[in-house]
DNA sequence: GAATTTTTGTGAAAAGATTATAAAATTGAG
DNA sequence: CTCAATTTTATAATCTTTTCACAAAAATTC
């Protein structure tokens, strides 16, 4: 069967949730509750745990180490990854100091840009490499996601070099589709914070009903 | 009638397309185009603008500057409107430097944080104040939008900030739900980075079809 | 130890979203 | 001026996701 999209995208903040309680030791916790710190319902909860398997007890709730356990088996999240930020401008570079990413086992191994100031240089302990090197130091150091945080002019020099790369997995920052032209698949995720706002706006005049 | 949430979720990404469209001089596109650029499909793109009422032309498209017209007056984003970023960290600061958002609209007005280092000077041209005196200064400057950028910790004197205020809506970059307890709405999305990179790690194990 | 409470797991119903199809309108060729 | 080719619009059908409702199971209370 088919898991819904959307269950993946909860289970990825349940992670998050448990890890949070985990942290502040605390043992067990019931649907009502997780939905409570997820922004959802508890019948959700268990429809999307349900896909998984049965990880509850009845009367008692879910066991939060057990939990969480699984759910990263789940999101392949216990296996560490590799990632590189393409951009080394203060988006690129604020990314680089984001703690969360390698608290939760991503780790940023090198960056690239092309503005000679930058490269070979390190910006927070990370290496910067002239783009060029891409391919070479993504497949030395094991890279499989790259996160693009360029201005719009440079997305087509990057989406050149992505698609002769061997990425995976793509977290794109930049308000623009990528365009890759590749047979082989590859994984790409937009934060676009400007269609963030946007809805934020239509939210906030279009008194929408919950 | 209610319109489908993914439906204004993918207007915004319609409308940051006849953008550049617009810019590049092009003056008709088709549902077919369109999609192209938006990662969807010709009957997606239709019927998200049916909703709305009927923008193009059988047999020729639409007319790119009188739909983006359209769509701008629907988000309701032709209006200016005021933004604060809370947090004067690395985050914070790239995000007081992004290009976009002052391009669409949304002008950040002011700066928050709780560090005497940063406070009552300027980031990129923009003032950086005292956290406690976020009421004031937003009501003064009229600002409606808050981005919050703090660390974890911080949050829970954000939240309580926030209540208190007269804000309406937040982008919230902290990897944690927030508890607003208020009477009034608050629209709140999140951008949750880390949830980002564990989804794109399910997807690339999980050979997802499309 | 029986009754009560709590909480899970799941099938069925409802709601929401996407895709496919038919009808209508426009353009351009001949 | 008519016919064929496009391309939109409206609507119907399908598919997906969420919500609802309830049985079953475990824990707790009296």
């Amino acid at each position: 069967m088919q898991i819904p999209f959307a269950t993946i995208e909860r289970l990825a903040i349940y992670v998050r949730c448990l890890r949070h309680l985990k942290e502040q030791g605390i043992k067990k916790i019931s649907s009502f509750e997780m939905a409570q710190h997820t922004r959802t319902t508890p019948e959700q909860v268990r429809k999307d745990l349900s896909y998984f398997g049965k990880f509850g007890k009845t009367g008692e709730g879910y066991d939060v180490e057990n939990l969480l356990k699984k759910l990263e088996k789940i999101l392949r999240t216990k296996r560490k990854w590799n990632v590189a930020i393409i951009g080394a401008g203060s988006l690129g570079t604020a990314l680089s100091k984001y703690r969360g990413f390698k608290e939760v086992g991503y780790d940023v191994k090198a960056m690239f840009d092309i503005d000679p100031e930058k490269i070979n240089k390190k910006i927070n302990g990370i290496p910067v490499y002239h783009i060029e090197k891409f391919s070479e130091i993504t497949e030395k150091e094991d890279i499989e996601i790259a996160i693009v945080a360029v201005p719009v002019e440079a997305v087509s020099d990057v989406e050149e070099v992505i698609v002769k790369s061997k990425i995976k997995g793509i977290l794109n920052f930049v308000p623009v589709t990528l365009n890759l032209k590749t047979r082989r698949r590859i994984v790409v995720l937009d934060v676009d914070l400007t269609q963030k706002l946007y809805i934020i706006s239509y939210l906030i005049k279009n008194k929408w009903e919950e």
